[in-house]
Parts: structure tokens; sequence; C-alpha cells
RNA sequence: GGCCCAUUAGUCAAGCGGCUAAGACGUCGCCCUCUCACGGCGAAGGCAUGGGUUCGAUUCCCGUAUGGGUCACCA
């Protein structure tokens, strides 16, 4: 068989050779143990979770060895390719503070390794196919969909592993005649690896995170180009990966089963293999003792989007997902609150070689940890922000006043156990909306253990004394001595040490006081939430509910 | 079904032949307290299973079970 004049057949169009391609991708010069890794999606729908969680160990791992993050589009598959995916992915990923040193950028690229968009890359691809068909390593192959399908039937039959190789490739062998009648027939074709591998030897291959690895050589005639020329993900992989210096392909491990035909095509092609990190998936519960990967169909969750939407701060989700990457983050975010998650050594060996629950709840603990330690000033940014796209109604009220909002936000923040009343800027609206009348509940639920006219006569007597230059302490006197003027406890310990003697306790006096006022059982601190609302706000407030109370 | 991977509390996990088996989230209780949110203290809860190897196995080996992934001209 002539190999030259089989490639010749196949793919006429393509004049370069390897070499001319190889001059165009020169070595990188970057420093020892630098290294080079690509977050590579395919454009068919939103950034999943777990992209984001891949892509962060990408730039983190880059970025910490003065190495290279590369952005890279698989849209090998015009069929489920979703038109402004591609702009999406990096809008979010812009949003989560990922940055890539080269790759696609909103109307093209950046860097001297592209073009980074695959189906941009079709002349490359070809030339190293044709190459292989030279060196008779690959062939073109003729079969329809439904000669395949046949071959699958007739496979499970005889229990046989299913595909295309060896005696079941009717086009490995064929002849030059062949070939030339079925191009001269107009066939479709696709070309293939012509596989040398024998699926009974087994060897150990070394995955950066999964550690040593069984493998099964493969024996699949795996199609490297489809019939519109363009390359599977396989034979793209491997091209793109070497031809961009790639030194570390982190994906996830639903890549482990096919990287036998990923070994044989780097081979087959003489590329030096990178190495491979293959990071566990993201799971969810499903059902009451089933977990499952979280799925980018099922889970509105899967989508970064959602998280933006629901009012997760970024650095939040981010900040979760390093908890997930390295166990160890959480240990190191405890002795260094205030660093910046950069800062964190992050290690492959750290890596969790099994896939981990997304846990929301713990999620939103961390939230509540990143947002608590904000000034006022962030806060109220980062809501107004939130609130302007998510709940434009509240944005107005939020931000009609900046100082009144910021001074409320201010509240119990910047200590050293500063507040942690949310975790999400969606439940700023609940926590803050009584400070503005547009929100305040007039009709707020006093304890049913007191009577109305009881709660009534107190608040009477409150306004009588109530000053709103009052320090805090004689502030909080003057609700000690209502308290005992209507028989409740001026301490809870001395209502707990006798109760029987006491109405109540200066507790009580105090949450009708706040139930008028802010129209919740709960609330930060009255003294300072009485003097951000102001001195008339208040008494009309109280005014407002003594008249409430008396019908 | 074949192949591959995994298995420490409800969850994330330290552990890498000898420990009363860390820690975090969640749950529960107590304390603090003008309520709440914090904060402090404490509690419940775990090495899937059967064989080996070994003086000794959570740790090493084999089997079993369970869970997951994957078997396309999708990535």
């Amino acid at each position: 068989m002539n190999y030259n004049e089989l490639a010749e057949l196949v793919l006429p169009n393509i004049k370069t050779t390897p070499e001319d391609i190889e001059k165009r991708y020169p070595p990188r010069e970057l420093p020892e143990g630098a290294k080079v890794t690509r977050f590579a999606p395919s454009p068919t729908g939103f950034l999943h979770v777990g992209g984001l969680f891949g892509c962060l160990t990408d730039e983190r791992l880059a970025h910490q060895s003065n190495g290279v993050v590369i952005l890279r589009i698989e849209d090998t598959d015009s069929k489920r390719e979703v038109t402004g995916a591609t702009e999406l992915f990096i809008e979010n990923l812009n949003h989560y503070g990922i940055h890539f040193d080269e790759g696609a950028v909103v109307g093209g690229d950046k860097g001297n390794y592209g073009p980074y968009r695959q189906s941009e890359r079709a002349e490359i691809y070809q030339t190293f196919a044709k190459q292989l068909i030279r060196e008779g390593k690959a062939y073109p192959c003729f079969l329809t969909a439904e000669e395949i399908d046949e071959i699958r039937k007739q496979q499970e039959e005889k229990k046989l592993l299913p595909g295309i190789y060896g005696e079941w490739s009717k086009w490995r062998n064929a002849s030059i005649e062949e070939v030339k009648e079925a191009l001269a027939a107009k066939k479709e074709f696709v070309v293939r690896l012509k596989s040398t591998g024998d699926p009974s030897n087994h060897f150990k291959f070394t995955d950066m995170i999964k550690g040593t690895i069984d493998v099964t050589e493969n024996n699949i005639d795996e199609v490297l180009l489809k019939s519109d020329g363009i390359p599977t993900y396989h034979f793209a992989h491997a091209v793109d990966d070497h031809l961009m210096g790639t030194t570390h392909v982190i994906r996830g491990d639903e890549w482990l089963p096919s990287l036998p035909k990923h070994i044989e095509i780097f081979n087959a092609l003489g590329f030096k293999l990178p190495k491979y990190c293959h990071t566990a998936a993201l799971l969810k519960m499903d059902g009451p003792d089933s977990k499952r990967k979280l799925s980018k169909r099922k889970d509105p969750e899967a989508d970064v989007a959602f998280f933006t939407k629901e009012g997760y701060s970024s650095e939040a989700l981010l900040e979760y997902l390093m908890t997930l990457l390295n166990s160890n983050f959480e240990d190191w975010r405890m002795a260094n609150p205030d660093a910046s998650i950069t800062e964190f050594p992050v290690s492959l060996k750290k890596m969790s070689v099994s896939g981990a629950l997304f846990d929301i709840v713990k999620l939103y603990d961390v939230c509540k940890n990143v947002l608590c330690r904000k000034s006022a000033e962030e806060i109220y940014n980062e809501t107004s922000d939130w609130a302007k796209i998510y709940s434009p109604d509240f944005y107005r009220v939020f931000t009609e006043n900046p100082d009144y909002t910021k001074n409320f936000l201010s509240i119990g923040r910047g200590t050293a156990k500063p507040r942690k009343d949310f975790g999400l800027y969606s439940e700023v609206q609940e926590y803050s909306g009584f400070m503005f009348d547009e929100y305040y509940n007039e009709n707020g639920e006093y304890d049913e253990r007191f009577d109305n006219s009881l709660i009534k006569d107190v608040l009477e007597q409150y306004l009588k004394v109530y000053d709103y230059n009052d320090e805090q302490q004689d502030w909080f006197e003057k609700i000690k001595d209502v308290s005992e003027k209507f028989g409740f406890a001026r301490e809870t310990k001395q209502y707990k040490a006798s109760p029987e003697s006491f109405k109540g306790h200066v507790g009580d006096i105090s949450s009708f006081i706040r139930v008028a006022i802010t129209g919740k059982q709960n609330s930060p601190d009255m003294y300072q939430v009485m003097k951000t609302l102001g001195y008339d706000k208040v008494v009309e407030r109280l005014n407002k509910q003594i008249k409430r109370l008396s019908v």
C-alpha cells in the first residue's frame, strides 16, 4: 500500500506539513517549574460550577508557578453549539475574576499560540491527520451510520466489545482502488486511527491527582477527523495541547476512560504526553441516599449564573470551591482571615480523588463569613449592584439616601466579631427593609403573652422618657425604669431567679419597643437602630403603634 | 455487561502500621445577652464487609458489597 498516495487522495488540499506548523509554535520560554494549563470548554450552554471549579484549578496552578493559563474554545461540534455561549463564558469567568493570559476574548484572540477556537484550526488538524495517513497510522473510513449500527448489533449479540476495531473495520486495510472508488462515488468518510493496541494488555499510568492507575490498552480505531474535516475532541486535544505547550491537562475524571485513546494518539503523533490531572466531579444528592454528578440539565445550581442571580457573592463561591479543591484551605483561611485566596498554595497532592457533594449549606456559611468581613461601604455597593438588576424596587429605596443606608449597615460591623446576619445580597432586603417606610411592617406581631393595652401603656410611657440624645447607657436605664414601673424585672437575672415576682423582664419590654419600631421580633442593637432611624421616625412609629394598639 | 475509579460521622475531610481516630459545616444542649446575629463551652455521630500479611491494621494485599464514571462522526 502506498500511504503517500492514500494521504493525497484523502486530503488533497492540505499542502502544509507538520514541520511548517511546528514552526509557528515555538517552545515557550518559561521559568523552571512553570505550568501551562488550559480551560477548554465547549460552548454548548452556560458555565457549569464544575467548570468554574476546574478553571479555578487551572488558573491557580498556572499563576502560582509563574506559568500560563489559556482559554481555548472547543467548538468542534457545530450541532451542539449554542450561539453566544462563548461570550457568556468569558463574561461569567470575568465576573469570578478568573484572568487568562491567552485565549479567546470577546471578538477575537489574545496570545501567540492561537487560534484558540478549534473551529478556526481545521488546517492544522488536517495536516497532522494527513501525516498520520502517510505513515500508515490512520486511514479513511467510509462506513455509514447504518453500517456502524449493524456492526454494533452483531457485537452485542456476540458479547464483544462494541466499536470499530480490528477485523470489524472494513476500511483499515482497504486497497487504494477501493478508496478511489468510494471517493469517486462521493461517499462521506472520516479519518480513523489505525489502532495497534490490545485490550488484554494493561499498564500503569500516573495521574497527578489519582496516583497510579490501571489502564487498558486502546484498540478502538477512534475517529480523528469527522466527515466535515473537523477533529474529534481526542485528536484536537493531542494536537492543541502539544502545539500550545500545555504541561498539565486538568480535566474532569469522566475523561479517564478515554485516556488510553489519548495516549495512543499522542504516541502515533510522536508528541510528548502532558501530565494529566483528573479531577473528581462535583456531586449532589439524588434521592435520600444516592449521589450523582451535578447535572447541567437537571440542576439549576449547576449554572454559575444561578448563584449570581440568587445573590451569592462571587468571592464566596470561589472561597467555597477552594475548600473543595484543597482540604487544608479552611485551616489556612482561619490562620489568614484577610489574605487573598491567591496567596494560598494550591497543591495537586491535596486534591480529592473522589467526588465531593456540593454542599449548599456549607456554602452559605462561607458566604456569611465572607460578607461579615466586608465594610458597610462594600456591602452597600455590592448589594446595590445586585439589587439594581434583580430587585429594582428595593434598589431605589436602598440607594435613595446612601449615608443613611450605610450607617445602618455599619451596625455591628468592623469589629473583631462582626454580626453575620446575611450571606446573600438578596437577604439584605429582609434584614434592612424595616429601616425604610416602604418596607416597614406596621402590623408587627407582639408577644402574645401580653395584652395589647399593657403594651400600649408601655410604649406611651417610653415615649415620654425617650430622648434621642441619650448615651447608650442612659438609653438602657430608661428602658429598665419603664420595666420596673410596669412590674417587669430590671435585669433578666432577677427574673430568672424568681419569675413569679415579675410580669416579665426588661427583655420583654425591649421587645415591645423593638416590634413597634422595626415591625420585627429581631433586629440588631436597638440603640443604634434608633440612632440611625432618627428622632422623628422613632416617635412617628411609636405613635402609630400606640394608636394601633388602642383599638 | 466490559473497563476504570472510589468507600473514615448527615456533609467536606485529616490520617499515610501502634492516636482516647483532628478540624469544619449541619444538628442538639448550656453560657453570654435588650431580641436576633455573633462569640464561648459541651454533646450526639464514623473507619462498608469477609479473609489474609503483621506482634499490631482505618492505614498494605485479595475477595465481596455498595456508589460513581464511561463505553458516539458529544465534549
